[in-house]
DNA sequence: AGCACGCCGACT
DNA sequence: GTCGGCGTGCTC
């Protein structure tokens, strides 16, 4: 072996390809397929970093021509041959360039700079904290109970769990630092992210709903299949009991496992829980951490030092030396698509990963992802249900209000009659209720009452929100203005500001139930850093009767005490014209029903709508997954929608608007005049092309933006077409033109 | 991305 | 006449 294939760390299409390199004698050894290497590059040899993709006897490159590499990169970072191979597969399915792909799946680089960490350290034995807890129980002193209770679970803290998930502030770890219960310290050396006593947590005997599962996955594991699974499990039924069990199975065979979460789904109990099972084995990846500490992870992970991780999609590309299983929890959130080249699926990335080491691959979600669901259906994944809730409690009663028929009677508020006399019998009663509008980054903007002029970002088609102080933001682009004293088209001193949905709400329910407790959670409330938390620990604290939110607020939590759910207009994520509309209002509406009744009181459900006639509202109601999933296949199949053909959605974005869009025709055309090419003789029919057409909102950052969707039966074409596009782009002169690859889009433009 | 080659404008 | 503008093209 005398030459390699490297990828040059540049990212740009032209350079996209291998180039071959000698390797000098006294680097032989030292290199192999992922080796980050310098080589001299270009008329001035400059040198550059690469990755190593290949190694080979001979080049294809006039030998004459071929330099030798200069050395190895300082921050030696090896990527596993398998992440190499990984990355390939994402390029090629997902689009982008290699070296993008191989951005994805490298463990981030060395730490340049140490962070510090703030922890909280016991001091006192088990019985002087009790003292004192009492103490602060007789004093209702609610946050340093918190915070006591659990000091007696575990001697250290680190800082940020306690002022962000606990929601318990610096003040009262300051006063039972005085008290000498604790103290602060401040490592510099990285460990864990979180340290807990590694003691056994008293195993819950498994239902057997949940035993069939675990049985079935050994029995395929000793048939010698590694199988793909699907839990659909309602919410409560333990599907995480369930992943502990397989973890276990696999922990001790000496395998690793990976615990795909969503972004910010990681409660502090499932870690909790993860600890006090699998104890300082487990190690955990989520954003927060520094690149370094990311790369301090993946290499306790190549050392064996680690048997699981828990993370969102990144984890995946934890480099462990003989991995097991991996778990995709919830799995229909969308967080697991890739916001950026390559958008890649988690889902997808998930079962290569699992095809390429030979192990077991486990989904799980109670409300499955339509996508997911039909492969189950159609034998892809082996599915499992889990029905019984098992912590108790009734699924909620549901009722849907016709909003038309409360118009027509002359109710013209937001809260229907039922919702508003279920409102106050909950206030009366002492519990809680949640107010759920199901509409995203919806908040204020300025227009003038007397020309109805909208003040819009100058840069985006979108209208400027406003914020606290007279600003006006734009929430796309950042910019960032004064508000105007007087209309800045006709000079009218009347322009106002219309208040953001949950505002307005707010407001009502103020007026309505005078000297009640209303919490609001929205985009602007929760703008710093732990204000989601804080207000999450306030209303379970008991400390506000209502709690008025956007989606955020269905996800995760338990709140015992709330008995009531309103949803006050259902429809308003029904009307995008994104094909998941249907999908993602029943998965909320199943959600935020589900948030009622989790206690030992049971929960009651007011769906306010437009159209109760709607499938997933009924079906919503109903807490029918099937009869939903049967009725939106059958809505998807007519249309050629995903998963029963696939799309792909071309991108172009430029800051000329006529180029761009002259960018988006040819592409288009391109597409269709070769159809017969990209189809191979099957049938062309089974692939079309739709656009291009301006993105629903038609410029960002002063960029137009054009969208063209190729939809086929057949993934394999999508991937025809998207590289007979990227070869036609090669000839094409772009100037500022940007082409992006969006596969099976989990968000339409 | 860089760097070179290359063919047109205002300067010592 | 020359210095230098950045358009286009190549890089193992």
């Amino acid at each position: 072996m005398i030459y390699a294939d490297v990828i040059i760390d540049i990212s740009l299409d032209k350079l996209d390809r291998p180039f071959s390199y000698r390797i000098p004698e006294n680097l032989l050894e030292k290199v192999d397929v992922g080796t980050r290497v310098l080589v001299p590059f270009g008329k001035g040899n400059t040198i550059k970093k690469a990755y190593i993709i290949a190694l080979s006897e001979n080049t294809a490159y006039d030998p004459e021509k071929v330099k030798d590499i200069a050395g190895i990169a300082k921050d030696a970072v090896t990527i596993e041959e398998k992440q190499v191979e990984l990355a390939a597969f994402i390029r090629k399915s997902f689009g982008g360039t290699m070296n993008q792909a191989l951005k994805v799946v490298l463990p981030a680089k060395a730490s340049v700079k140490k962070l510090e960490f703030r922890e909280v350290v016991r001091l006192m034995g088990r019985e002087e904290l009790l003292a004192l807890k009492g103490e602060a129980l007789r004093k209702h002193q609610n946050a340093k109970v918190k915070l006591l209770e659990e000091l007696l679970l575990q001697e250290t803290i680190p800082y940020e769990w306690i002022t962000g998930k606990l929601g318990v502030s610096s003040s009262s770890i300051a006063s039972l630092a005085k008290a000498g219960a604790l103290k602060v310290e401040s490592v510099t050396r990285y460990r864990n992210p979180v340290h807990m006593d590694s003691r056994e947590e008293e195993r819950k005997s498994l239902s057997p709903d949940q035993q069939a599962i675990v049985d079935a996955v050994r029995e395929d594991e000793k048939n010698g299949i590694k199988g793909r699974y699907l839990i659909h499990g309602i919410t409560g039924s333990g599907k995480t009991e369930v992943y502990m069990a397989l973890i276990e199975d696999v922990v001790k065979k000496g395998k690793q496992a990976i615990f795909l979460i969503p972004e910010i789904a990681l409660t502090y109990q499932t870690l909790v829980r993860f600890f006090r099972r699998f104890g300082n084995r487990v190690s955990v990846m989520n954003s927060t951490l520094s690149p370094g500490e990311k790369y301090d992870q993946c290499m306790r992970a190549k050392n064996g030092e680690i048997d699981i991780v828990i993370g969102p999609r990144s984890a995946l590309f934890v480099p462990f030396p003989d991995l097991g299983m991996i778990i995709m929890d919830e799995e229909h959130e969308t967080s697991y698509k890739s916001e950026s080249t390559p958008k890649y699926h988690a889902r997808i990335v998930a079962e290569k990963l699992a095809d390429m080491s030979d192990c077991a691959f486990v989904m799980g979600s109670a409300t499955p992802s339509v996508d997911a669901y039909y492969n189950a259906q159609q034998g892809h994944y082996r599915m499992f249900k889990l029905k019984e809730r098992l912590t108790g409690g009734a699924l909620p009663m549901v009722s849907v209000v016709d909003l038309r028929r409360e118009l027509k009677e002359g109710n013209r508020s937001i809260f229907s009659g039922k919702l508003k006399e279920l409102l106050r019998d909950r206030i009366d009663r002492g519990e809680q209720s949640i107010l759920f509008l199901n509409r995203r980054g919806y908040s204020g903007f300025i227009s003038c009452r007397e020309c109805g002029k909208v003040m819009k970002c100058p840069h985006c088609d979108v209208s400027l929100s406003e914020h606290y102080g007279g600003k006006l933001v734009c929430h796309y682009c950042g910019y960032e203005t004064t508000r105007p004293e007087v209309c800045p088209e006709c000079g009218s001193k009347y322009i106002a500001g219309f208040k953001a949905g949950t505002e307005q709400i707010e407001e009502s329910l103020n007026r309505l139930f005078p000297g009640v407790k209303v919490l609001r959670m929205d985009a602007d409330t929760t703008k710093t850093k732990d204000s989601y938390e804080k207000i999450l620990s306030t209303f379970s604290n008991g400390e506000a009767q209502i709690l008025v939110g956007t989606q955020m607020i269905v996800k995760g939590h338990d709140f015992p005490k709330v008995t009531l759910v309103g949803v006050l207009a259902a429809d308003l994520s029904l009307g995008s014209t994104d094909f998941h509309a249907a999908e993602r209002t029943f998965q909320l509406l199943v959600q935020a029903v589900g948030r009622a009744g989790r206690g030992e009181l049971p929960g009651e459900a007011v769906i306010q709508t437009y159209q109760p006639e709607h499938y997933a509202i009924g079906f919503a109601a109903a807490q029918d997954y099937e009869g939903f999933f049967e009725e939106e296949k059958a809505y998807r199949s007519l249309l050629g929608y995903p998963p029963l053909a696939h799309m792909l959605a071309v991108q172009i974005f430029g800051p000329d608007r006529e180029r761009a869009e002259k960018l988006a025709e040819n592409i288009g055309g391109g597409i269709r005049k070769n159809a017969p090419d990209i189809t191979e003789g099957a049938d062309v029919s089974g692939m079309a092309v739709i656009g291009p057409a301006p993105a629903s909102i038609g410029r960002i950052k002063d960029m137009y933006r054009f969208v063209v969707y190729i939809k086929a039966e057949r993934y394999d074409i999508l991937v025809k077409a998207k590289d007979l596009i990227e070869e036609r782009l090669k000839s094409a002169r772009l100037k500022n033109e940007i082409v992006q690859f969006d596969f099976d889009p989990v968000n339409m433009l």
